[in-house]
RNA sequence: GGCCUCAUCGUCUAAUGGUUAGGACACCAGGUUUUCAUCCUGGCAAUCGGAGUUCGAUUCUCCGUGAGGUCACCA
């Protein structure tokens, strides 16, 4: 007996919009494809002419790639299985179909929406899920391609083991004549995956938790076509912040390439998305790429939804931020940065780049935290106003102390020794607290909320542009409204 | 309403038929003689409820409760 090799498929539809919730499942099923040394197939699942999106593809591809999923077969990638777009594949289940009407397994469904409709209302109204196969038409047309085309099931119980969540079952009463080929002669997402990864060799069926109550109708196809089950593994949800429903648009829930446009690093995503509803038991974190494929098992995929939450994902960027080499923080920050520190000189771009590199949540965080080394500042009083020391000082308190510091460190030297004495030996002329006085300095030459460290700020600014600002400072402060 | 699934700190989670129920994010406090951040130290904080099995249950069983999914010619 041969040993089988492992295939597994992402198969999004191209809707417009990468859920990461649908990324995560790519992310798993390519994890475990790719431990076991087998091969990932991108599939996409385009059967709903209605709510297709216009450059969906180009984008889910993207995301894919983003994230180092790479795949062996795909829509840009043709194998013997192909082609991998279910739209160019319509003959083949036309001829699965068809062998299936054959064998009295399916047939053509007579009646109209509406009359359908009524039937639902039925249901309803007696609190009765509603199931098609209590309407069988006794004597069907012939299917001539323009009527739906309906499986004719035999209801069973079934019970079968998820990889993820363990064994499950339910009774008959689930089964129902689903839709295989529906008018436009596309088939259904229910009957296009069964013969798609049949066709493909798919053994790892990895899904969301929706298909779930879909899956008894699934093996009752199988069955019907005499296939052997794959492997099933079902994803938990990832649900919105407040933890009540799916992760959605309306949420703020934006996909990968929105995530990477904010400054979110592609490694961020990867080992966030893992982690979200996996663990490897250990008290491990973090974990790179290979880490995954190493360590990733479905069995410890957890059962339940888990929440998106933004602050870890901050936490986890920052991590991966610092970790970066210099060289390679300055590459991935050249979209982000101003034009104003775009045109500066690139020895003190990349000394400023640096300064702020452990302060770096986000990417796009680069400019917040370093637009005054390129451009002058806009004076902003209110930086002192809501400070919980400054507020408590004077105009002239302030300026008082700008003034000693413009005379101290005029006759400093410009190295951050000289200017940390120098800044040392205010403290004690000045008779002020640390806090104080040096929090009034970092205002008067910056004018941010935060920056870098004080003495390396002076440094890389330069005396004359350090000096000249502290002058201006006060006179902003002196004309100031307390 | 039927059916299916799930349930540990606020959040992501670890663990076992016997632990002071562990870690991380967030938060709070302190330190690194300046902000913010990093880093370090400490703190707060959880087994949904009720029965049962058991010497012992967070863990096993049952019943509740809560949450999610599904009942499309969507995937």
């Amino acid at each position: 007996m041969l040993k089988q090799t492992v295939v597994t498929r992402f198969a999004p539809s191209p809707t417009g919009f990468m859920h990461v919730g649908a990324l995560r499942t790519g992310l798993f099923a390519w994890l475990v494809a790719k431990q076991a040394g087998g091969t990932f197939i991108l599939r996409i699942e385009d059967t709903d002419k209605n709510r297709e999106v216009e450059g969906s593809v180009e984008h889910i591809i993207q995301c894919v790639r983003m994230l180092g999923l790479e795949y062996e077969y795909g829509p840009d990638k043709p194998g013997a299985t192909g082609p991998y777009m279910q739209s160019q594949r319509l003959e083949i289940y036309h001829e699965w179909a068809k062998k299936m009407i054959a064998d009295g397994r399916a047939y053509a469904d007579p009646y109209t929406p509406e009359e359908l409709n009524h039937f639902r209302e039925e249901a309803k109204a007696k609190k009765q899920p509603f199931l098609y196969r209590n309407h069988r038409p006794d004597n069907p047309p012939v299917w001539d391609g323009r009527l739906p085309l309906r499986f004719l099931s035999k209801p069973r119980d079934y019970s079968w083991n998820d990889e993820v969540m363990g064994d499950l079952k339910t009774g008959e009463e689930v089964i129902d004549d689903i839709v295989l080929i529906k008018s436009d002669g596309y088939p259904t997402y229910n009957f296009a995956h069964i013969v798609d990864d049949a066709e493909m060799g798919v053994t790892h069926v990895i899904r969301g938790q929706e298909f779930i109550s879909s899956t008894p109708n699934y093996l009752n196809i199988y069955d019907a076509l005499s296939l052997k089950y794959p492997i099933f593994a079902t994803m938990p949800h990832i649900m919105n912040d407040q933890g009540n429903k799916k992760l959605g648009k309306r949420d703020g829930a934006k996909d990968v390439l929105g995530y990477i446009a904010e400054g979110y690093l592609p490694e961020t995503m990867l080992s966030f998305i893992a982690t979200l509803g996996w663990n490897d038991g250990t008290t491990q974190e973090i974990y790179e790429r290979a880490d995954l494929v190493e360590k990733f098992s479905l069995k410890r995929v957890q059962k339940s939804g888990a929440r998106f939450d933004q602050r870890r994902l901050q936490w986890m960027n920052g991590h991966f931020i610092r970790e970066l080499e210099p060289k390679e923080l300055a590459l991935r920050l050249e979209r982000f940065l101003s034009p104003a520190a775009k045109k500066a000189e690139p020895i003190y771009r990349q000394a400023v780049i640096e300064l702020c590199q452990d302060r770096l949540k986000s990417l796009s965080d680069i400019n917040t935290l370093s637009n005054f080394f390129f451009e002058q500042p806009t004076p902003d009083t209110s930086l002192i106003s809501s400070h919980k020391q400054l507020k408590k000082l004077s105009n002239a308190e302030l300026v008082g102390l700008l003034s000693a510091t413009h005379d101290s460190l005029s006759e400093t030297e410009w190295s951050q020794d000289a200017i940390q004495s120098s800044l040392n030996g205010l403290l004690e002329t000045t008779g002020q607290k640390p806090v104080i006085l040096f929090s009034i300095i970092r205002i008067a030459i910056t004018w941010a909320p935060f920056s870098p460290e004080l003495d390396k700020t002076l440094v890389l600014l330069g005396k004359d542009e350090a000096l000249a600002r502290i002058a201006a400072a006060k006179s902003v402060i002196t004309d100031r409204q307390s």
